[in-house]
DNA sequence: GAGCCAGTTGTTATTATGTAACGGCAATAT
DNA sequence: ATATTGCCGTTACATAATAACAACTGGCTC
């Protein structure tokens, strides 16, 4: 285990006991394996796989766990997961850049496109619950 | 079989024809079948029960080919198909509303919201190849 | 401490979703 | 007619996700 993702759990578990929450062993080696990935996606079986001696299950109630916590998000596209350790001011409304070649993953948060979306929307009168916003291609450095 | 999916079906024939693809029965009937859900979307395995005695491979293999031809689009957050019989200047680039209580998807096509997402994407030097942008919500009528 | 409760985990089985592979068949071309 | 190509039927398999239930854990009350 990379030292940076040693920190990094140590950081998530104060603000996790802060909130009264519990960052428990399966919670914390699913979280260490997500970000082991580094920037990349990675797949529930990717973890099961990359974790050893763990069940299916265990990886997709500790997965859940993160997603409700702003930890992890998922990507619906990919049927795969990325760690997030940012504090934005809603994980809910974020889009994703996903290089198809490198398989990392930047998170964008831009409130333009967030508000522009509701704009166009609410002629239909629609009420927006949730939104999934992937973009997929190929990050600068995969373009050469 | 409601008269306006034969009616349809018949319309799709004849562009197909024209553009040299081949709409075998197989494919008919899938996306009769389809087209039969009335605008709400329709899982693989839907589609298999609705027409019993096919397998699956040959209602994905359908599917595949639907889409290919933008007849119906692939909704990945719901693992789901939606028809589409519109003559859109391109299916590749449309928004999703999708109402999650009555199933009914609304697809828009937003020139603006697309220009948009591509000048903010654009500043991190990211080129798209595909987008998947799928808002969930409440339609106008279930609202009530 | 003993009892209690909510949340978490272990375990097994099962469902849901999607593909690989291969042989046969059908349309089209030469 | 023969070759080529695309399409289909079938089987088996691979991947993704959930159900159900018992056991355990940590914190709480008495
Ligand atoms: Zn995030
Ligand atoms: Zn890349
Ligand atoms: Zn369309
Ligand atoms: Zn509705």
């Amino acid at each position: 285990m990379q030292a940076k993702t040693k920190e990094t759990i140590a950081a998530i578990e104060e603000k996790l006991t802060a909130k009264g929450e519990r960052f428990t062993d399966a919670r914390q080696s699913v979280m260490a394996a997500l970000l082991e990935f580094d920037a990349t996606t990675a797949k529930a079986y990717d973890i099961v796989e990359a974790m050893g001696n763990v069940k299916p299950m265990t990886v997709y109630r500790a997965l859940d766990f993160l997603v409700a916590q702003g930890l992890a998000h998922r990507i619906e596209s990919l049927n795969a997961y990325a760690p997030c350790v940012e504090n934005h001011c809603a994980h809910k409304d974020s889009q994703y850049l996903i290089c198809d070649k490198c398989e990392k993953v930047e998170e964008l948060h831009s409130h333009a496109i967030d508000d522009f979306i509701a704009e166009q929307t609410a002629k239909d009168g629609f009420k927006i619950s949730t939104k999934v916003i992937e973009i997929h291609g190929l990050c600068s450095s995969c373009q050469l």
